[in-house]
DNA sequence: TTGTAAGCGTTATCAA
DNA sequence: TTGATAACGCTTACAA
């Protein structure tokens, strides 16, 4: 038999659908023997609600849309993961679309969403889309809401949420700078990004602070891959540069093997710090010194942003920012002199 | 304004929204003249069509939920990538659900699925899942159909899709056989599981067919932790253990870090292999031999069996194998004698 | 406290 | 080729 309804639970009790409706949905107003009879009936068939006719008649869904660049890479499946524990046990769930770092698939991926009725929307932008524009269009007339993480654009909708990039790429700056070593380069990745401005940024305000100069020679943008990184690490320290600040894990992974293929010698002779503790950083010879971005922490503050917004709390902010933490492993660890 | 409907197309257009109806949906029963028009100003207005209502009156979904234990883990989010890689192309969304490795959670999470009127339901069950008769009793006179894959239970569902484990443990095993290794030992996880069981039998299948004997002493169960890896190990080194084969990359991680510790040589003196291929196998020192298991196509394996299952195509089988291939790295590069 | 009736947006059937 | 009408399963005024 196909699956029941509430007319047939209303039929089996020879009562209406309403008084079931309103039964199931815990109103006040039925009274306590028929909603015992109606729970204990809809136990008895195996009723489930249908989702689809309550939201098409309410007019409103508890299914929330993420789109993430891609979904095997720890740091956003620990997003979704940190979303999931929130959204969940608030009613909502969640439709991951990956948009494989394509405008494109980001544009299909949302458009799904939309047809899908979501009653928000949580983005993390592919690497190739420089503008919002066409996100602006798409999203116009629709009331979802919606919420960047990680890679954003300036007045682009409800609110985003973003790690703290400058202080992040200051902090591991200047913990080299502290330890000793000099000619201090920097290893970014495309700049069309916040995340990379914001990281190049913070590295040249800890140079800057320190009364140091920064060498362009020592500068690799376009570069946060293990083979860029061993190939410009070769560059890195032909030009005489004694340390790298690589915002990001693979750059750095590449660096350190550089290093131990030309018996160079981390930390003794050159230092390392990488950006978002890969779960290989610890693993590594010498293990590498990296920054923590709290992946999940980011993922619950943006299932938290968007159930304050949908329960009408206003936000006192339009950006909230997730802390890092420079964790200190023995790719940086030089006895000062 | 809010968004447009069909019916909002129609009054433009001083036609009914059946005609609108049928020309969006390509039907060849529309004159081309109208379906143009009706085309241009679908586009123009900015229409979307609304899956819930086109669902609930067609009866169907195209929409596919996955069970996983934890989205964060590299092997279940490559599956998660490799099923939406085939899935979505076919007009297929995926919503996924995270069980936390709890059956409670995993019940919960097929109860929001089948309230959501999915077509299918694709799941890889929870640690915690010890049989399949909740999961039974759930499905039953629901028409959805389900795919269980890597951990799976008999004759549940239309059809599962796992590893050849006991492959991946014979070959690793001989492997380290044939590399000359002696008294060699085996990790692994909780036999509960399809996936342990079958390991450990493809281990002591290889250690038969070589004529050599399974000493319990170097047999370490519920062993796939980096540190419950670096415990056993010592007490395998203690015991005269000469090699460990370990069904998860995890446990071979800490047996390495031990065998560090204790300036015991890799591969010199003491061999490993792991399982899973996790991506800091490479990084390690040395370099940890392991097998890997193709997880993203045994995500599209999944979602191709799903369309097939769908498209009413029989399928010559119950279970479907997705090979693995060990990756010889240094942790097992012992020169013969 | 319960019943009646209408409607969410779409599609399928039937008739024109 | 197009239109009128009903229905998918549920919720919610309004009436009783």
């Amino acid at each position: 038999m196909p699956k029941p309804t509430i007319t047939d639970i209303a039929k089996a009790l020879d009562i209406t659908a309403s008084t079931v409706s309103r039964a199931l949905a815990g109103s006040p107003k039925v009274s306590q023997a028929t909603r015992m009879l109606v729970e204990r009936k809809a136990a008895e068939m195996g009723y489930e609600r249908n989702v689809l006719a309550s939201s098409l008649r309410r007019g409103v869904t508890d299914t929330v849309g993420m789109v993430v660049p891609r979904v095997n890479r720890q740091f956003f499946s620990n997003i979704i993961s940190g979303a999931e524990a929130v959204l969940n046990p608030a009613g909502y769930n969640l439709i991951i679309s990956q948009s494989h770092e394509h405008s494109e698939d980001e544009r299909r991926a949302i458009q799904t969403l939309l047809r899908n009725q979501v009653s928000g929307i949580l983005i993390s932008h592919s690497i190739e889309t420089k503008d919002a524009e066409a996100f602006k269009d798409m999203l116009a007339s629709t009331g979802v809401t919606v919420i960047q993480f990680d890679r954003a654009f300036e007045g682009i909708g409800d609110l985003c949420v973003v790690n703290d990039n400058f202080e992040c790429a200051r902090s591991a700056t200047r913990h080299l700078i502290e330890s000793g070593y000099e000619r201090i380069g920097y290893m970014g990745g495309d700049e069309s990004s916040n995340v990379y401005v914001d990281r190049k940024a913070g590295y040249m305000a800890a140079m800057r602070e320190a009364g140091l100069e920064v060498n362009d020679d020592y500068m690799f943008s376009n570069c946060i891959t293990r083979d860029k990184g061993f190939y410009n690490a070769a560059k890195a320290v032909e030009r005489g540069c004694g340390a790298l600040y690589c915002a990001g894990d693979y750059a750095a992974l590449g660096v350190i093997e550089y290093a131990r293929d030309k018996g160079i010698k981390i930390p003794e002779d050159f230092g390392v710090v990488g950006t978002a503790n890969e779960n290989f950083t610890d693993v590594v010879y010498p293990s590498l010194s990296s920054v923590e971005q709290n992946s999940t922490e980011m993922g619950t503050a943006v299932a938290k942003a968007f159930l304050d917004i949908k329960s009408g709390k206003a936000l006192n902010t339009d950006k909230i920012i997730i802390p890092t933490r420079l964790i200190v492993r023995d790719s940086s660890k030089r006895r000062k002199y």
